[in-house]
Parts: structure tokens; C-alpha cells; sequence
DNA sequence: CTGAAAGCGCTTACAG
DNA sequence: CTGAAAGCGCTTACAG
């Protein structure tokens, strides 16, 4: 005799409950109760139950949702290519989508989750992405794993992210031009609103707070992770009267624009001023001179987001939702002690 | 007043039969007069008819396969962004592999190909990849389309492919070298084996032999697409007795190599030496100086890769099997005239 | 939030 | 080979 045919009725019945309820859990309606909703599942894990069209197509190969908000950054692509190691490694498909490349129509949230489930996908992992509340529960509500890298807003206490330890580094890079000598030194940050902008700065302030140093408002600004960034930041910066003798930027990209501007103004970097970039790409390794950089360990935040996935996944017990992975001073070439401390008109003679 | 609704019942009546009938030939059933299947398979593709099954699931998603070898140049994240575009606007998942991430194990190319036909993807872009012609064949077994984009090597001739005019880019970057008066004009460029790489050595050449200058052999050198061939290729150029009084490199991460390298023994670019790059990426954009470089249309190049696919896989009889985007040739700050024609020693104290 | 009842669309079993 | 009738499994609308 074979066992009885898996049907929703079937695992309705296991539960206690009516097939239309197990029927609004399997397609992710709202109008269940919670605790309903778990003893659903749980049976619906136990028996295996898929629904027939899930019968029909066969067994799909494991695969994770990737979405980026942009390519444009060597951040990015280091983290995707730690995901795509991990995943090589644990024979998943990434199935990679990029926010500002989709054309107009935004995807419903609804919709895209319950394709997820349609598909059979494992989770998704979100990178540097504004996915809001609303977005994140329509995943939620379907028990589909997912995991933020660097949000841009701080994400709900229950969503699992991977992080850097952004304040401790911001601290570092500051810490280190204290130990120089510096005292006049600037911030600039990534967009004011980003989490990870944010903890930057605060270790900047605590590290020159810590030191006796006043934080000076002139001297902190914000804008894009991007080299135009740094360009302008810089030209403000030599433009005051009393112009830093050191400036931490929070992206390699803005510290490159911070270079090419201090070089456009004859500014010599170290010797007229020092420079500490954030993230510790290549583009930080090969500049001219080589930039001193907060090294975050991009691959190993990728490799630790899809391994999130793969843990949850299995079922495993997972007790802390954030990994911060630690960041790491990597002192290169753009750094050195002030020229004068005394003379920061000296500074500006030779800029001209 | 809506349409009614396209059920199997519809089609049934329409055709004239009942529905059971519609349903047989709909699963494929053999109890069908073929005389009724026909008069039903026409009303089944007149009306567009689609299961509740297809329905549900948005037509399994369509989906295509992009193999990259690295994902670390500006140029693969630009091809890349290309092909997301188009994707996102064509409503197509994709999904990425780069072989260098890969662990140990390569992927036998028969399972490869067979998982792709059965979870139903559209086809396969494979970016700078040394996809061999037995890989492809296990492909082109199952008719899977396949496109390559500037393959390392070149595809057997049945295979589509997209590149650029490499050709014409080497030699307009040559001309223009030419044009501004130089004569002593170094080319260092990539990997020797790429076919992109070597259409730009004989435009280069073709460029001299037209001038009638003659391909001195020791300014000529190859190397991986990445910033320390630069660097390698200018320290010998220098050592020269007579050295270069300009460099065509093949890409801008050799470029930027050549000019760091310069920096370092401080020729000033152009003033004391002419630098071109390949690729047009924001990198020559950025540099200080803005790179002169011949830009390539990535992102273009992407989208007509998938474009490709995109007509193969509906049924479009394509002619030709390679498409050839053109380059063009963007003058920024790092070419001028040579300084003295006459006097390469001038150019070697200046570096002292 | 839940489920009895009704409904939907397709499929099956079988009489003709 | 065909289709009326019964059946299946899931979903919907709505009363409680």
C-alpha cells in the first residue's frame, strides 16, 4: 500500500487545520496567524510537501539571489567575488540583479518573493542596498533567509547583516594620524545617511575626542562614495584659512579624488599632507603614492553573507543575527608627521 | 467588459469539442483523432492558451547563463553592467559563474550544458574566457545558444561572437600618436595569445607602416591586462638608449602603470612623454592626467551579447555570427607633441 | 484569524 | 474517438 497522497489536504490534516489555511501559508498570504502559520511549515518541511507545480518540474539546483544597488565600486565587485567563491565552493547558483540597471518599473516586493519560493531559491543577500522594512517582511512572511550586507539604514533587529567595524576603523585611521603628530584633520565621509558613514565618523570624533582634539565642523563633510567627492571636499578644505594638515576619507574612491585635487594644487602627499583612505582595495595599493587604507575584509564579508544563507537554510539555530568582521589599518606610503605644525601658512605658499 | 477568460473550457468551445478532448491533446494524449488534435493544436496557439501551471509560475522565469574568467577589471564589470541592463529590461534573471573563483573541481561541460536544458535556460555569454571548441560543441549539441565575447581565443566559426574593433582602435591610436609628431611610439600590450590584444598590435603597426616608420622590435612587449605590466614594460622602455617619446598600452590598467611608473622617475606625462590607453573605463577618466584612450562600448558590447541570445532563442535566422562594435578614440591630456624630436638624451636628463 | 461551503479549472473513468 | 458525469486538488469569498 503507498502512502497516502501528499496532498494539501494531507498536511492540512497532519496540522489540525483546514486546507484553506495551509493553502494561504504555502502562497504567503498575510491572514495568518503566527503561530499558525510556524506549525504549517513545520509540517509542510516534514513531509516534503510540494505543491504540483513544484512536482512537476524537477528538483531545481540550489541558487541565492544576489542584488546589488550598483556595480560601480571596487567594494562591490570584492564582495560579490567573495559570494561567488563561497558559492562556487558550495555548488550554489547565483542569480545576480542590480537596482540602478532596472529598467523603470520597480518589482513588487510580494511578487519577487513569492517567485523566490516559486523557484525554490535558498535566500537572497542584499548589498548596500535601501531595501526598506516593507520590502524585507514580504520575505519574512515566507521564511525565505535573508541577509544585508553594509544597509544603507540600519536594518530591522530580527534581519540578519554582515558588516565591517566601521567605527573601530574610523577610529584607527585617526588614532594613527594623532600618533603622527597631526591635529588639524579632516573627515570626509561617505553619504551622511548610511550607517556606515556614520560609525566612521563617530570613531573619528571618539579617536580625536580621546586625544584632547576638538572636532572642527569645517572640517567634516559628506557626499558619494565616489572620487568627485574627495575633489570637491579637498578643494573646500584648502580653501579655508586654517587648512588641515591631514585628512582621513572614508572610501579609497574619495581619497583618490582627494590626491588627484592635493596634486592639481601642487599639495605633495605626504610631506604637505597625509592621507588615509577606507576599504583597502587595489586602487588604494596601486595609487601613487600608495595609500594608507582601514582595510575591510570585503571578500570575507561576501563569503560570510551567503554562508549566513546556507546556515539558515539548513535549519541550524542561529543565535546572533550581525556579523561584524573586523577592519584593519594597513599604513602604506600617504602618511607621515606634519611639515610644521606651527605654520599652516607655510602650507599655503607652497600650494601656489 | 473583460475578455472571458482563456480556459481550457474556452479553447473546447471554441474548437467545438468538449473539454476532456482539449485536455487530452493539451497532456499529449494518444486517444485523439489527429484530424480534432490539429483543429485544437490551432486553437491552443491561435488563443494563446496556457495552463494553470504556466501560468503560475511567470513562464519559469527566463534566464541565461554568464560565465565571466575574472570578475577584477573595470572592463568584465562594465561588460557586465551591459548585460544587466539589457537583462532588466528584457525581464531575464541571470545568472553568474566566474571560472576563477571556481574551487578545484571544473565543471564537466556535458553536465553543464545538460542542467542548463533542463532547468530551462535561454543560453550562455561567456566574457574573456578560454572556453575551449570541445566545451562549446556539448553546447551547440543541445542547441543551446551560445555567445562569447572577446574570447582569448578565437571561436570556431559557427559560434557567436561580440567584440570591438580592436584593429582600428591600435591603429587611431597609433595615428593619432603619429599625427601629433612622434615617431619613437612604444606598444605594450596584453596577454600575446588574445586575439583582442593582437588586432591591436597590427593596427599598430599598420599605423607606423603607413607612416612609413619603422616597428622597432624592443618597443613592442606583452603582458597580463593589469597595472604592473605597465609598470614592467615603462622601467625597460626607459632603460633604453633611445627610449620611446610615447606609449600605446592595450588597456588602461596597463596605462596606469606606464604612468606611475613614469611619476616614479619623473617624466612628466605629456609634457615629456605621450601615453594612450585602451578601454575608455572611468579609470582613464580619473587618472591625473586624464588618459587619452581608445574607448571600447562595454556596456554596448554586453547588451548585444545578450541580444543575441535574445533573437537565437526566438527563432530569428541570423545572418552574420559576429558583430564588430566599434572603438573610437578619446583625446584627454596625455598626449601632446613630443618635446624635442631631435634629442632623446634631453629626455633622459630630464628624468635624472 | 479560521474554516465550511462554494467554486474553479482540469482530469479521469467509462459508456456509447 | 468522443464527451457527460464524476472527481480531484486547490483557491476564493465570507460568516463567525
Amino acid at each position: 500500500m503507498r502512502p497516502p497522497k501528499l496532498t494539501l489536504a494531507a498536511v492540512a490534516k497532519e496540522v489540525g487545520v483546514s486546507a484553506p489555511t495551509v493553502s494561504k501559508v504555502v502562497n504567503g498570504r498575510q491572514d495568518v496567524a503566527e503561530e499558525t502559520r510556524n506549525r504549517v511549515l513545520a509540517a509542510l518541511h516534514r513531509t516534503g510537501y510540494r505543491s504540483p507545480l513544484q512536482r512537476k518540474s524537477p528538483p531545481a539546483q540550489q541558487a541565492v539571489e544576489v542584488v546589488f544597488d550598483s556595480l560601480n565600486s571596487a567594494y562591490s565587485v570584492e564582495v560579490l567575488n567573495g559570494i561567488m567563491e563561497h558559492a562556487a565552493a558550495s555548488q550554489m547558483e547565483v542569480i545576480l540583479s542590480v537596482t540602478s540597471r532596472q529598467s523603470a518599473s520597480p518589482v513588487d516586493p510580494e511578487e519577487r518573493a513569492q517567485r523566490l519560493l516559486d523557484e525554490g531559491r535558498s535566500g537572497m543577500i542584499v548589498v548596500t542596498s535601501a531595501f526598506g522594512p516593507g520590502q524585507l517582511k514580504a520575505f519574512q512572511r515566507r521564511r525565505i533567509p535573508v541577509v544585508v550586507v553594509d544597509p544603507l539604514n540600519p536594518p530591522p533587529g530580527d534581519v540578519f547583516s554582515v558588516g565591517a567595524s566601521n567605527w573601530a576603523g574610523g577610529k584607527a585611521a585617526a588614532s594613527h594620524l594623532l600618533e603622527l603628530g597631526h591635529r588639524r584633520i579632516a573627515y570626509i565621509g561617505g553619504p551622511a545617511a548610511a550607517e556606515c558613514s556614520q560609525a566612521r565618523l563617530h570613531g573619528y570624533m571618539a579617536a580625536l575626542m580621546a586625544a584632547g582634539v576638538p572636532v572642527v565642523e569645517e572640517y567634516v563633510s559628506a557626499g558619494p562614495f565616489r572620487s568627485s567627492t574627495g575633489v570637491a571636499a579637498m578643494k573646500s578644505l584648502l580653501a579655508l584659512d586654517d587648512p588641515p594638515t591631514a585628512v582621513f576619507a572614508a572610501s579609497d574612491s574619495i581619497a583618490l579624488g582627494v590626491l588627484a585635487e592635493a596634486r592639481r594644487q601642487n599639495i605633495r602627499i605626504p610631506d604637505d599632507m597625509s592621507l588615509v583612505g577606507f576599504d583597502g582595495t587595489t586602487q588604494a595599493e596601486e595609487s601613487l603614492p600608495p595609500l594608507t587604507s582601514v582595510s575591510q575584509p570585503l571578500l570575507e564579508m561576501g563569503r560570510s553573507a551567503l554562508s549566513f544563507i546556507l546556515r539558515q537554510r539548513s535549519g541550524e539555530e542561529i543565535d546572533s543575527r550581525r556579523v561584524e568582521l573586523a577592519t584593519h589599518l594597513v599604513v602604506r606610503e600617504s602618511t607621515a608627521p606634519p611639515r610644521t605644525q606651527q605654520s599652516p601658512a607655510g602650507l599655503r605658499r607652497q600650494a601656489d
